[in-house]
DNA sequence: GAAACATTTAAGCGATTCCTTAAGTATAGT
DNA sequence: ACTATACTTAAGGAATCGCTTAAATGTTTC
């Protein structure tokens, strides 16, 4: 598969409350990184080096656009989380006894 | 104080694998912390200080029985992982116009 | 080519993380 | 009381994190 090596770890690449933030920021659209760094109050580097955890997880995507380079949310590793979360919903919805049996033979 | 309190965040309370192998654990049954401690290949001070972290996230709870400490998944803190994580659950279901149609675009 | 623009890389710094060993607290059993 | 057990807190160190400023890279425009 041609593809996407996810270097880094999902879960600490959305740690960050800033990576959050970039990511919420470019689900609504895909922008240059100039334009995203507008909304946070840090350098642009600061903002790069982030964007930069975050590709390293496979979370957003890059292309470039003449001297800019316009990211995109990649969601797919989200998955993940939301699979690992997801073991654990039947916790406050009542139903322990499905995640009892799943995680038992994940083990 | 020492050591590490990571100041409640859930997020960064799941980042580390080690404290999501715990919650792994505890979703099976409750129980001391020294019985914990055997799947792992760390110290006792070291799950005793993962514990802290996700009691301080509000991810476990404890209660005292004898000379054990014996703790317990308190799963409620995910809802909001579930949360975050369902807002860009639109992406990879392909049900992308929520939350925006510039993706189709993109590369 | 030179200058302006957009972004990345380098270098560094203080704070935090994850672990260690040592010491402290608390409970149980003899 | 003494000892063993269960766990926590303290103290500290190596590695990483999140930021900074400065320098470097690449691209467009003049």
């Amino acid at each position: 598969m041609p593809g996407f090596s996810e270097g880094q770890d999902v879960f600490s690449a959305i740690a960050a409350p800033a990576r959050r933030a970039m990511l919420a920021r470019l689900a609504q659209r895909e922008m240059p990184m100039g334009e995203l760094a507008e909304a946070f109050e840090m350098s642009l580097p600061a903002v790069s080096q982030h964007l930069g955890v975050l590709k390293d997880a496979g979370l957003v995507a890059s292309r470039k656009a003449g001297r800019h380079r316009i990211y995109r949310l990649n969601p797919e590793p989200l998955k993940a989380v939301s699979d690992w979360v997801n073991t654990y919903e039947a916790f406050w919805t009542g139903k322990m006894a499905a995640l009892g049996e799943y995680l038992e033979k994940s083990e």
